[in-house]
DNA sequence: AACACGATTTCG
DNA sequence: GAAATCGTGTTT
């Protein structure tokens, strides 16, 4: 049998997937056929068109595109012209929503996180369903957590800045 | 064609 | 506290 999480586990609200992540284990097949495994230990959920802090809320464009399709595939961006981001869209076509990975128990922060798992724009739009060579696997475990504001979003104003939207695993 | 601005990290 | 650094969306 397989834990590799399927298309259902994506298909839900970001709401849902978002902690439901945390403790789960991140699997990554590196260019050397090396295989890695990692703990998810914080994520954020931006959600929809109405989510000022979410990217899709301007409208579709080609950036950020997946994320108006099926869940399970990946939205990958830089920021601050160095940093890739790693999320992972959720719910249903047509309805633009991601979670953003931001901490493993073997990194914190996201910009961290991509450089140690390897992944940047050559991942944008990968299926972690189907990929050989990242996906998410059932780890057994569902972790307690603590949920906050998001971080460096304070320009997408209130109540969008305040949202609890952030899930931290706890210790 | 030019410009403003980041879902961050690191260094002083 | 501020720089580094560049793709993306917007304006000219």
């Amino acid at each position: 049998m397989s834990k590799r999480f399927g298309r259902e586990f994506y298909s839900r609200d970001v709401l849902e997937v978002a902690p439901r992540l945390l403790g789960q284990h991140l699997v990554r097949i590196g260019p050397d056929g090396m295989k890695s495994t990692y703990v998810i230990s914080e994520t954020e959920a931006y959600r929809g068109g109405e989510d000022l802090a979410c990217h899709a809320s301007k409208g579709r464009t080609p950036r950020n595109e997946v994320m108006f399709g099926e869940g399970g595939y990946l939205y990958m961006y830089l920021v601050y012209g160095m940093y890739w981001m790693m999320n992972v869209v959720t719910g249903h076509e047509g309805v633009p929503q991601a979670v953003l990975f931001r901490g493993l128990r073997e990194a914190s922060g996201p910009g961290r996180l991509t450089r140690l798992v390897g992944v940047d724009r050559n991942f944008y739009g990968e299926d972690l369903v189907l990929s050989d060579r990242i996906w998410i696997e059932e780890s057994g475990s569902t972790p307690d957590y603590t949920a906050g504001p998001r971080v460096g979003i304070d320009y997408a104003g209130e109540p969008w800045k305040s949202m609890p939207w952030r899930f931290l695993m706890n210790l």
